[in-house]
DNA sequence: CTTTTTGTACTGACTGGTCAGTCTAAAAAG
DNA sequence: CTTTTTAGACTGACCAGTCAGTACAAAAAG
C-alpha cells in the first residue's frame, strides 16, 4: 500500500517550491501567505500542510533543494575541465558560467537567497549556514589547488576571495536580470571574465 | 517650517530610523511591526505616523538617507584621490575602501539594500531604482575616466563592469560581517584590491 | 468476483490572534 | 499660541494553522 504514490507527494510538492518561490522572490517570506502559495500550485491549503510542517519548513526545504541545484553544477563545471585537462583558472571561468547560467535558470531563486543570506535571527539561518558553506567551498577548493599548482597567486585570501567571487557573479548576474536583460550571457561572462583575468587594470 | 521645529522632527525621525534599519535587516519589512519601530526608538505609535504617512513611507525614506550617505562617501572618496593627482585605478580602490568602511558602519543598511534590491512589485521599487542608479553611477564615471585616459582597457563592458565591482564589495563585505568577522578591514580591502589588479591569476 | 476495510492525499470552511492605521484628549516643547 | 509628542483604546482586514470530512486505490474478507 505505501509504495504505490510517493510519485504523487512529490509532485506536489515540486508544485509548491515553484509556487513558493517566486512570491517569497517577489514579496518576501513574511509577506507572501499561505493562501496565495496553494492557489498559484493549484492545490488546496490543507495540502501545504500535509506535505509540510509549516510554511517556514516548505522554505527551508526549498532553500535545501535550490542550492542542491547550485552546488552540483558549479561542482561538474569544475570537473568538466579538469576533466578535459584544462587550468584552474577556466575551471573558475566555467564556474562563472555555470554560476549565470543557473541564475538565468532560477532567477526568482537566486532573487530570494540573496535576500535571506545574511538576515540574522531568522528561524532558517542554520540551514542558510550550511547550504551557503556547500557552495562556497566548491569555489574555495579549486582557489586552493590553483595556488597548490602555482596557477594563482600565494598572496591571495582563499575564503575572502572566494566570497568575492561569488559576489561578483551573483550581483553582476542579478543586475544583469533587472537592470540590462537585452544583454546575451556572453556579454555578461566576457565582463566578469576580464576582472578574473586582471585585464581591466594594467593591459 | 521653522528652523527650530525643524531640529525636533529631524530628531524625533533620526531615532526612527535608527531603529527601522536594525529591525528591518533582522527581520525584513513585513515582519517588522509599527509598534515595535516606535518602542526601540522610544516614542508613541501615533508618533510615527505624525513623521511619516505610513510604514512604507517610513522605509522609502531611510533607504533614501541610507543611499545618500553611500553616494556622498563614495564621491568624496574618488574626488580626494583626484585632488591629490592620483590615478584612476588608485580612486577605485579608494571607493572600495570607502564602500567597505560604509558597510562597517552601517552593516544593518547594507543588508536591507540587498535583500530589497531586486525585489520586482513592491511598492518602493521605483525609490531604489533611482537611488541605486545614483549609487552605481559614481562607479561607471571613474570607470569611464580611466578607459578615457589609457588607464583600463577599452575592452571592458562599464555598466556591467561597474556592477560586478560593487557586488564584489558589497558580498565580501557583507560575508566578512557575518562569516569572518574577526578579519580586519585591512584584509578584505587587499583582498578585493588584488582582485581589482588583476593579480589574482597570473601577473 | 463482490464487498468491506484501510491508508494516503487532499480539501476548504473556520478560528484565534495579529497588526496597520485611526482617533482622542491632554501634555510638553518652543 | 502653534507644533509636536504622548498614551493607549479601538477597528477591520488579514492570515497561519486546524480539523472534520471527501476521494480513491490497494488489499483483505467473504
Amino acid at each position: 500500500m505505501e509504495s504505490s504514490s510517493t510519485t504523487r507527494r512529490q509532485a506536489t510538492r515540486q508544485k509548491l517550491y515553484e509556487a513558493a518561490v517566486t512570491l517569497i522572490a517577489e514579496k518576501g517570506f513574511s509577506a507572501t501567505t499561505v493562501d496565495e502559495i496553494a492557489e498559484r500550485a493549484g492545490v488546496a491549503k490543507g495540502t501545504v500542510y500535509y506535505n509540510f510542517k509549516s510554511k517556514s519548513e516548505l522554505f527551508e526545504e526549498l532553500l535545501r533543494h535550490g542550492v542542491g541545484l547550485l552546488t552540483a553544477s558549479l561542482r561538474s563545471a569544475a570537473e568538466e575541465t579538469a576533466e578535459r585537462g584544462g587550468t584552474r583558472v577556466e575551471a573558475l571561468d566555467a564556474m562563472i558560467r555555470a554560476g549565470l547560467a543557473f541564475i538565468d535558470r532560477y532567477p526568482a531563486f537566486t532573487q530570494l537567497y540573496v535576500a535571506e543570506l545574511w538576515r540574522t535571527n531568522r528561524a532558517w539561518q542554520a540551514t542558510l549556514l550550511v547550504v551557503r558553506q556547500e557552495a562556497v567551498a566548491v569555489v574555495e577548493d579549486v582557489l586552493r589547488q590553483g595556488v597548490g599548482n602555482g596557477e594563482l597567486s600565494e598572496e591571495i585570501d582563499i575564503p575572502l576571495t572566494a566570497a568575492a567571487l561569488v559576489g561578483m557573479v551573483l550581483v553582476a548576474a542579478l543586475d544583469w536580470q533587472a537592470f540590462q536583460p537585452e544583454r546575451s550571457i556572453d556579454d555578461v561572462h566576457s565582463a566578469l571574465s576580464l576582472l578574473l583575468h586582471g585585464r581591466v587594470s594594467g593591459h
